[in-house]
Parts: C-alpha cells; sequence; structure tokens
DNA sequence: GCGTCCAGGTCTACC
DNA sequence: GGTAGACCTGGACGC
C-alpha cells in the first residue's frame, strides 16, 4: 500500500480546528464497535486517521487527521489533499463540510448531564467519555449502507458492501497511504442491474440501488439541506425513494432520530423492557416512543453510545448484548 | 455433500 | 390505517 508515490495527490492545505469540550477524537473517528468514519477502507495508526471525502458536488479528497489536543481541551489538525490547488471558495466548502461532519461545534453537554438522572446514559458517559457521533459528506454511502442492511444478516451485508466499493469504488492516493472510497452515484446509475446484481451478490437490492443513484443524479437535497429542513420533511423526502422506508430514512437522515431495526431493537429491549420480545419488529414503535420521551433530541446518541458499548453494558447490567 | 431456512425492511395488494 | 405475502440469494445449520 501506498507506494505510488507518483500518483499522490500533490497539493494539500492544513486547517487546525477547536471543538466543543469533551471530544474523544480516537473514540469519534474510530468507533469502538469498528464501524469506519467515512470508509471501510481508511487507515488509522498511531491515533493519525487517512480517509477519504466525497464532496456533494462528486469532487475527492484526501483527509489525514489528527488530535492535537485532549479531551478536555481539544484540538484537531486537518490535512486535505486535492489534485488541483483550491481557490478560496473551495477551500470555504471543503473547511465548512468537515467541520460539519466532524461535528466538532455541537454542544454535547446537555446530554452528559441526562447522565445525574439516568443510570443507563451514566454507563454510557463514563464508557465512552468524549465520543461522538458524526456525519457523512455524502449521502449515497448512508443510503448504501441502509439498503445493505434490509433483509440480509449482518455478513452478507459486510460483503455486498465491500464488492460494491471493490467493483466500482473510487480510489485515492496520498501521503503514501491509498485509500478506496465508496462508488458515486453516477457510477450505480450507469450500470446494468444485472451486472450489479451478479458483481455484488445483490439480490433484489441492485435495482433498488441503481434506483436511487438515478433519483440521486437527477437531483436530490445534500445531508447539510436535508438538515436545514424540519425533520418531518427531511424523512419524507428520504421516503420518496423507492426502497428507503421508516428504519432507513431514519438512519440517513441528519435529525436525530431513533432507527431501530431487528438487531437493535433485542438489544433495547432487553435494555429498557428487561427482556427479549419474540416479535422484536412489533415493539419497535413502542420503543421509539419510550426513547423519545426518556432522552429527547438525544435519543440519537443514546443509540450510537449503546451500539458501541455492547461488552460493557453486557457486564454492568448483567445482559447477554453482544450475541443478539 | 446436499437440502432447507431465513435474514439488522419495504412495497404492494388487499381488507 | 392496518397487515399478510413476496422479494434475491449466500451462509448457517441440520442431516
Amino acid at each position: 500500500m501506498g507506494a505510488m508515490k507518483a500518483n499522490d495527490l500533490p497539493f494539500s492545505i492544513h486547517f487546525k480546528s477547536k471543538a466543543i469540550s469533551p471530544y474523544s477524537f480516537g473514540l469519534t473517528v474510530h468507533k469502538p464497535a469498528g464501524w469506519s468514519f467515512l470508509t471501510p477502507h481508511e487507515v488509522f495508526e498511531d491515533n493519525i486517521l487517512w480517509t477519504a471525502v466525497r464532496m456533494p458536488d462528486g469532487k475527492m479528497y484526501g483527509l489525514k487527521l489528527k488530535s492535537t489536543g485532549t479531551v478536555k481541551k481539544p484540538a484537531i489538525l486537518w490535512e486535505v489533499f486535492s489534485q488541483e490547488k483550491l481557490d478560496s471558495n473551495q477551500t470555504e466548502r471543503v473547511f465548512c463540510t468537515i467541520a460539519w461532519v466532524l461535528s466538532a461545534q455541537e454542544d454535547i453537554r446537555p446530554f452528559y448531564s441526562l447522565a445525574n438522572r439516568d443510570s443507563l446514559v451514566n454507563a454510557l458517559v463514563n464508557d465512552l467519555y468524549g465520543m461522538r457521533r458524526t456525519k457523512r459528506p455524502d449521502i449515497f454511502p448512508q443510503l448504501i449502507l441502509a439498503v445493505t442492511l434490509q433483509m440480509a444478516p449482518i455478513r452478507r451485508s459486510d460483503q455486498m458492501m465491500t464488492l460494491l466499493i471493490k467493483e466500482y469504488g473510487e480510489k485515492i492516493v496520498f501521503d503514501s497511504k491509498e485509500i478506496t472510497y465508496w462508488p458515486s452515484p453516477a457510477m450505480i446509475a450507469n450500470k446494468d442491474f444485472r451486472e450489479l446484481k451478479e458483481r455484488c451478490k445483490l439480490g433484489y437490492r441492485a435495482s433498488v440501488l441503481k434506483g436511487i443513484a438515478q433519483a440521486l443524479c437527477k437531483g436530490f437535497p445534500t445531508l447539510q439541506e436535508l438538515e436545514a429542513m424540519t425533520a418531518e420533511a427531511a424523512k419524507a423526502k428520504l421516503m420518496e425513494l423507492k426502497g428507503i422506508g421508516e428504519y432507513s430514512a431514519d438512519m440517513v437522515s441528519p435529525h436525530p432520530g431513533f432507527a431501530l431495526d431487528v438487531w437493535s431493537a433485542k438489544i433495547f429491549g432487553l435494555l429498557l423492557l428487561g427482556k427479549e420480545s419474540e416479535t422484536p419488529r412489533t415493539v419497535i414503535p413502542r420503543l421509539r416512543k419510550i426513547a423519545e420521551k426518556r432522552w429527547g433530541r438525544w435519543r440519537g446518541y443514546v443509540l450510537t453510545y449503546v451500539l458501541n458499548d455492547l461488552p460493557n453494558l453486557s457486564k454492568r447490567f448483567k445482559l447477554n448484548l453482544e450475541e443478539l
């Protein structure tokens, strides 16, 4: 990896940004559950992250991030690598988008203050102090994730995503690292769905993904634009896409939501109701209501924290959350 | 080895 | 406004 120095993206600029405390850089960009920050093929070594970004206009950039502060006094150094020298407009756009993705200016202290009266939040905050939810620069990877998770065991979802990136992803090289990023909507929109199906083992999802890619190419709000809409309007817009239902829309929407599937419903069934439901799908609406009432706008944070803290929670509450 | 079952939802066609 | 039934197909599992 990374021997192709000649192809490296030649230009780079540095930024330094502060974040509102507490902000754990390591827990945020390299989540305990193993979820990637922006692409499964990014590199995280010695507390430095090399990854890739596709901006809403389709341009790809290399991104190198490292912490120059602490959880209490957070500061992040970024380096953005590009094929062409960025003008001031592009620089501004890239800066704003990446700052938004990092959620560095989000104040999570109200969430942490819930710990005073909520034993679950108290446990989460202790275990994962300073971890943040982050955003995505572009919407298509999130939609791919949502669609490949549907009706498939997690191993098969992984397989489909890995194949999509391998067959149709975009590769960039910078700072002696090679990073592969998700396919663009244009790439998938133009493929024959039988080829997609066979090469990526997508089953019926091949035509679903192709349809979504085509809809994005025709014009669709960016994630930042969806965030500027009301939560209801953003969700309705997402559900106009064929193959995106309530769960997927909640998962993709940048608004706080509580996207429960059968797997996470089993986990929250144990945590909130003390038992695993025999029909997890039917208790989802009930769990969503409880979560909204108990955690309000921070319920999405609780979801992310819980799913990244299963080993600790299992021990602490004497539950078997890891093998659901 | 070989057959059977079903998955971290969504849509459609019916009530 | 609510709910069976179909949807691709690769693994997991039982024999």
